[in-house]
DNA sequence: CCAGATATGTAGTGTTCACTACAAATGTGG
DNA sequence: CCACATTTGTAGTGAACACTACATATCTGG
């Protein structure tokens, strides 16, 4: 009885514009208002279908994590540790200097630091790239149990290590370092993973 | 002729105290009154001193890079260019999990991301980043120089990677991992440059 | 002791922020 | 066609923000 009225934008349309904005601004230095006019609506629409700006950042992250998670999928597909390794920081790099994305990570970029108010955000975030390290994890204590990775080799440590390498790629990125730059961390470092590999 | 009131508090002790302002909460989410109040003195005084908060934030960054440019000389003093990413990474792991400071990096925490009118505050960070970078680099050609890395490690590349991992390090330590978790971090990442040592 | 100069504390300033009342618009079920 | 439910656009709301006017206080040089 009564469906009311229909809402006239695709909500994951909206969300993506919005991630834009968290993404390049963070989440503290994005407004209201750059965010309802990149998501071509009016803050009440805004806020009857998110919540509040938290509500929104937190759909935004579940939405890039999402998407992510598909690519993760394929970067633990890869056949040996190494070979995770290279695929994901390499992946990476290009991914973070892809001009039809703002620079960097959302995940670091939304927000490192917040003010009063807002001490959460980085708490949330960071939640968020722990799935990416656990999902690394896992794949290590596989190619470990696999002879890939030699005994002595600590997995957790591994991907912590990684995921690390992954972050600090991100900061480089959204202070304009260029592909190339990236790729060559992401060259060094898998070094350290080839050192712990079997016959590396 | 006439030298005025003298200032009633010391410029550097209230620096220490808006450092570790900017530290915990980023630029953006620094208030004024939250500076004012560290700092033991009222807004005129602030804005006498250091001109505005963007002022003050420089200032406090000169402070902080000058005591870390203290420390940075004694890492790069290390005999080879493993123990210089070594004492670098494993120093950095106390450091940025020492109770007596903030967790993290001011040069990371201080604000990745800004809105609109603090564009220039991430870029002023990696300004300070890039001279620890370029000490790094400086060192690694002279290491290499030496022949204790090999002849084909590009010194650029090592230097940016060990930045880019003490980076990373910075952002895990700013959401609650612990020293040992930082510390296998950097235990890891030190065998890459191992890779590219003479003898390694 | 006085004039000039700078610092300080009080108490604001205008602006921008996240968020919302409210009425009009647009749909559905009976 | 008629209640009813929900969305939309307009136009604000109070609060918090960076920053400052101004009178007072405290110094130095003469």
């Amino acid at each position: 009885m009564a469906m009311g009225r229909p809402r006239e934008f695709d909500a994951e349309t909206a969300l993506d514009q919005a991630m834009e904005v968290f993404w390049r601004h963070g989440y503290e230095g994005a407004t209201i208002a750059q965010l309802t006019e990149a998501m071509g609506i009016n803050p009440p629409s805004l806020y009857a279908c998110f919540g509040n700006k938290e509500g929104l950042l937190r759909a935004a992250l579940d939405r890039y994590t999402k998407l992510r998670g598909v690519w993760m999928d394929e970067v633990v597909a890869a056949p040996t540790a190494r070979d995770v390794a290279e695929r994901m920081l390499m992946g990476i790099a290009d991914k973070q200097t892809d001009p039809a994305n703002p620079p960097g990570c959302l995940l670091v970029q939304g927000g490192i630091a917040c003010g009063t108010g807002s001490e959460n955000v980085p708490f949330e975030l960071a939640a968020r790239r722990a799935q990416n390290e656990d999902q690394l994890r896992d794949r290590f204590v596989r190619a470990k149990a696999e002879g890939d990775l030699i005994q002595t080799s600590d997995p957790v440590a591994l991907a912590r290590y990684v995921s690390a390498v992954a972050v600090g790629m991100g900061v480089m990125a959204s202070s304009s370092a260029d592909r190339e730059a990236l790729r060559q961390v992401a060259s060094v470092a898998v070094q350290a993973v080839e050192a712990q590999s079997a016959g590396g």
